[in-house]
RNA sequence: GGUGAUGUAGCUCAGACGGUUAGAGCGAUGGAUUCAUAACCCAUAGGUCGGCGGUUCGAUUCCGCCCAUCACCA
C-alpha cells in the first residue's frame, strides 16, 4: 500500500525576497518529495505565502500600496523563484484566502468549546501619531543594559540583552517616530499553560509517529525538552494571539477590531493549501488527511519542514492546536539549520545575502545549488555552510568530471560507431555494479534526509564506473581490427551504470534527469522493483554537455550583483560604492578623487554653530507627480513625522520617475524658509547631489540607511 | 548569565556502543593515459581526532573542567 503523504514546506513571509537561506529547507523538501514520488507514494506538497500582520501593513503603507497588492505581487515573485530553483509544489497558496479563515475560524471555536481560550487585558506600547499598536520589533529606544541607542525593543545586538520593551530608555516608535505611550487592551490567549495541553505536548514531542519514527530529531527534541522543563515544571505560558486593529489579517469571530495574530493563522496556511489544491483536483478527500480519527484510520502522513527559527511554533502550539482541536498533528518535523556563506553570517556588505532571483539573473545552474545543499544536507538541525570554493571544487569536480564524464566518454563511440544503437550490456560487469549500489543503502539515505550519505555512495558509484571504463580502454578496443562488439558492449554497459546513476540522482537533479531521459530515450526514471540493462538495439539520440562547470569568475559576479550599495548607477561603480557605504572609508574615496581631478573649490569654511542652522530631517516621499507645466520639477509629499505631509517641488523631473520615489526615505532641509512657486508653496528642499561643472550627468538623491525614520535629525 | 549543539588531514565532511596501522571526496605531489569540456585511472604525502585532567589494562570515542564558534532563553 502506498504511503499517502501530504508534506509542506515553511511558508515565506510576503515581505521579502526569497534568498539561499530560505531554499536549503526547500530544496531538501522538495528532493524528499520526489524520492517519495519514485518510490510510488502519492504526495501532495503544499507551500503558501504567509502575508498577514504588521511588517506586511506598513510596508505596503511605505509602498503607497494595498497590502493585497503587494501580497499579489510577492506571491509572484516567490512562486517563479522556486520554480526556477525545481522546488515544485502542487499547490503555492495564501493565507490571506477563504480556506485559512475558514481554517482558523473552525480551530479557534473548537478550542473556544474545550475551554483552551481565554481574555486578559495587557498593557502595550501605542503609537499615539499612527494610532497603533507596537509590535516590539517597532519599539527602538536605548538598551537598559549598555544604553546603545537605536536598539529593538526585544533584544540589543550591542550587548545581547533581552528585555521588555517597556524597559528600553527614551522609547520611541520605529514607525512615527513619536514616544509611545503604554496602553492596555483585552487580548485572546490560547491556554498552552493548561495542564493538558502541556502533559500532551511532553509526549508528543519524544514519541514517535504511527510508522515507529520519532516526530523530531534529536537535536530538536532537545530543545523542547529545554523548553518544556522537567515532569512537573511547568514553563509555558499562554500564548497570546490576537492583535488589535489596525492589523491586516483575519478579524477574530465576536471580538470586533480583534485580529488573529499571524502566527495562528501561518500554520493553518499548509491545510488551507492543501483543501484549495483539493478543491481543484477533486480526487483528494481532505478529512482523510486532516481529522484525527478519519486520518489514523486512512494512514496518511503530514510531514512538516521547518527551519529552526520557527521550531517554537510548530513543536508546541502548532500541534496542541490541532490536537485540542481535533485535528491529526504531524507526523513528522523535519527541521534544518540556518545557512552561513563561507562560514560567516550572510552579509549584504559583504554580497553573501544572495538572492535566489540574482543567483539565476546571473545565469549560474539551480542544480549546482541544489547538489551542493544536497552533499551538505545530514538529515539533522545543523547550520550548514556554503563554502562557495569547496561548491566550485564539488560541483566540476563530482558531477561534471565524474558523473557526467561517464556519458560523455562512451556516447561518441556509440554514435560515431554503431550508428547510435546500444549492444547487450556485460552482464557480469553490471551484477557487480548493482552489488555495489545496494550495499550502499542509498535509498534509506534518501528516506532519511541524509543525502549527504546518498550522494557520497552514489560517487562512489561514478569511481567504480569510470574505474571500468578505465579498465577496458574503449579507445584501444577502438583501434583493434576485431575488438567492435567489446567496444560496442563496454560502451553500452557504461550508459546502463550512467541510467543508474542518473535514476538515484534524479531526486537531487531532476532537469538534469529529464535531460538524461531524452538522451537515452527512455521513460521517465523511477525507482525500480526490477532492474533491467538498457536493451541491445535500443537507439540513443546524440549526445550533448549535460552540464558546464561553474567558473570562479561567475561566483565573483554573483557576490558583486549582491554586495549592497548606495544606489549605484552602474555596474562599474558598484563596488567601490559597496566599500564606502560599510567600510567608511572616506579617506579611500577622496584619495581616489584626487588622483584623477582637480582640487575642489571649497564653500568658505564654517563653525559647527552654523551647520546646526541647518535641520536636516529623515524624510519619506508618500507621493510623487509630475507638474503640469513644469520642465524640471516634480512635486512631492515628503512625510517627516508631522500631523501633515509637506508639499516640496524638487528639481528632479531629469533623473527621477515619480512612480520609482514613492515610498523611498531620503533627506529633505526642514527650516528652509518656505517660498511661493508659480505652482503652489514649496515648504523644504531634498538634498540631491550633481557634479558641479556639469562634465558628468546624472542627479542623485541621497538615501539613509535601512532604519532610518522619518522624523529622524541629520547631523 | 543559563541551556543546547559543534570543534577529526590545507578545504568540506564521515566514523568510533573504548581495543591492533583514524577514513572519504576535493586540493597538493609523483606516475600512467588520451575515449572524455586537462576530465578519468594508479600511487604518495598530510592529522598530538580543540586543550587539560579523570575512569580504564587501554580513550580521539565515556566523565569533569576549560577554550573557541553557533543557536535558543518565547
Amino acid at each position: 500500500m502506498p504511503r499517502k503523504i501530504l508534506v509542506s514546506s515553511a511558508l515565506p513571509y510576503a515581505n521579502g525576497d526569497i534568498h539561499l537561506g530560505h531554499l536549503v529547507g526547500y530544496i531538501q523538501a522538495d528532493i524528499w518529495v520526489r524520492y517519495q514520488r519514485m518510490r510510488g507514494s502519492a504526495v501532495h506538497y503544499v507551500c503558501a505565502d504567509d502575508t498577514h500582520g504588521t511588517p506586511i501593513m506598513l510596508r505596503a503603507e511605505k509602498e503607497g500600496i494595498t497590502p493585497e497588492a503587494l501580497i499579489a505581487r510577492v506571491h509572484g515573485e516567490h512562486l517563479r523563484d522556486f520554480t526556477d530553483f525545481g522546488v515544485a509544489f502542487d499547490n503555492y497558496h495564501s493565507t490571506h484566502s477563504s480556506e485559512t479563515k475558514a481554517y482558523a475560524e473552525e480551530i479557534y471555536a473548537r478550542l473556544q468549546a474545550a475551554g483552551f481560550i481565554d481574555t486578559r487585558a495587557i498593557e502595550q506600547y501605542y503609537d499615539p501619531v499612527k494610532a497603533m499598536f507596537l509590535p516590539d520589533r517597532f519599539i527602538k529606544g536605548e538598551c537598559p543594559k549598555c544604553s546603545a541607542a537605536d536598539q529593538y525593543g526585544d533584544n540589543c545586538e550591542v550587548c545581547g540583552a533581552a528585555y521588555a520593551p517597556t524597559e528600553l530608555l527614551n522609547p520611541y516608535s520605529a514607525v512615527s517616530g513619536a514616544k509611545p505611550v503604554l496602553k492596555t487592551s483585552e487580548h485572546y490567549f490560547f491556554r498552552l499553560s493548561d495542564p493538558r495541553a502541556v502533559d500532551f505536548l511532553r509526549e508528543w514531542t519524544r514519541g514517535t509517529n504511527a510508522g515507529g519514527e520519532r516526530r523530531l530529531q534529536p537535536e530538536a527534541a532537545n530543545k523542547m525538552r529545554e523548553w518544556l522543563g522537567d515532569e512537573g515544571d511547568n514553563k509555558l505560558s499562554d500564548w497570546d494571539i490576537s492583535r488589535d486593529a489596525p492589523y491586516f489579517g483575519f478579524e477574530i469571530p465576536g471580538a470586533p477590531g480583534k485580529y488573529f495574530y499571524v502566527w495562528l493563522d501561518a500554520p493553518i496556511g499548509y491545510l488551507a493549501s492543501f483543501r484549495n489544491l483539493a478543491g481543484r483536483s477533486g480526487a483528494i478527500d481532505v478529512p482523510d488527511f486532516t481529522d484525527a480519527s478519519r486520518a489514523a484510520s486512512a494512514g496518511t502522513e503530514m510531514v512538516h519542514f521547518i527551519g529552526k527559527d520557527i521550531l517554537y511554533f510548530h513543536a508546541l502550539f502548532w500541534p496542541a492546536m490541532l490536537h485540542f482541536a481535533g485535528f491529526r498533528t504531524p507526523s513528522q518535523l523535519c527541521v534544518n539549520g540556518f545557512l552561513t556563506v563561507d562560514g560567516a553570517k550572510m552579509s549584504k556588505s559583504r554580497g553573501t545575502f544572495i538572492t535566489a532571483r540574482s543567483y539565476v539573473d546571473q545565469g549560474l545552474n539551480p542544480e549546482w545549488l541544489r547538489y551542493y545543499f544536497a552533499s551538505k544536507s545530514n538529515g539533522t538541525m545543523e547550520d550548514i555552510d556554503l563554502n562557495l570554493d569547496d561548491m566550485i571544487a564539488k560541483v566540476n569536480s563530482d558531477l561534471v568530471g565524474k558523473y557526467i564524464n561517464i556519458a560523455s566518454r562512451c556516447a561518441g563511440f556509440i554514435a560515431k560507431r554503431f550508428e547510435g544503437r546500444l549492444a547487450q550490456s556485460d552482464l557480469q560487469a553490471c551484477a557487480d555494479f548493482r552489488a555495489a549500489l545496494e550495499d550502499g543503502g542509498i535509498a534509506q539515505a534518501y528516506e532519511q534526509r541524509d543525502y549527504a550519505r546518498a550522494l557520497r555512495e552514489i560517487m562512489r558509484l561514478a569511481d567504480v564506473a569510470n574505474q571500468y571504463v578505465n579498465d577496458n580502454k574503449p579507445w584501444e578496443l577502438a583501434k583493434q581490427q576485431d575488438a567492435g562488439e567489446r567496444l560496442h558492449q563496454v560502451c553500452s554497459t557504461a550508459l546502463t551504470f550512467f541510467r543508474d546513476l542518473t535514476r538515484l540522482l534524479k531526486p537531487v537533479l531532476p532537469a538534469l534527469a529529464a535531460e538524461v531521459e531524452a538522451f537515452l530515450r527512455v521513460p521517465r526514471f523511477d525507482w525500480p522493483a526490477a532492474w533491467a540493462p538498457l536493451p541491445a538495439e535500443h537507439s540513443i539520440a546524440t549526445y550533448q554537455h549535460l552540464m558546464t562547470r561553474i567558473e570562479r569568475k561567475q561566483i565573483d559576479a554573483l557576490l558583486d550583483a549582491n554586495r549592497s550599495s548606495l544606489a549605484p548607477t552602474d555596474g562599474q561603480n558598484a563596488a567601490k560604492a559597496a566599500a564606502s557605504a560599510h567600510g567608511q572609508a572616506p579617506q579611500a574615496v577622496q584619495s581616489d578623487a584626487a588622483a584623477s581631478a582637480p582640487t575642489l573649490e571649497l564653500e568658505p569654511t564654517i563653525s559647527i554653530d552654523d551647520f546646526a542652522k541647518i535641520d536636516l530631517r529623515i524624510a519619506r516621499i508618500v507621493a510623487a507627480e509630475h507638474v503640469e507645466g513644469a520642465a524640471k520639477l516634480i512635486r512631492l509629499s515628503l512625510d517627516i513625522g508631522e500631523a501633515q505631509p509637506r508639499q516640496v517641488f524638487a528639481g528632479i523631473k531629469s533623473a527621477y520617475d515619480p512612480a520609482t520615489l514613492v515610498g523611498r526615505m531620503t533627506v529633505m532641509v526642514a527650516n528652509l524658509a518656505p517660498r511661493k512657486m508659480k505652482f503652489g508653496m514649496s515648504e523644504g528642499m531634498v538634498l540631491a547631489a550633481s557634479d558641479a561643472s556639469g562634465a558628468q550627468p546624472g542627479l542623485f538623491i541621497l538615501s539613509p540607511d535601512d532604519g532610518a525614520r522619518p522624523g529622524m535629525r541629520v547631523k
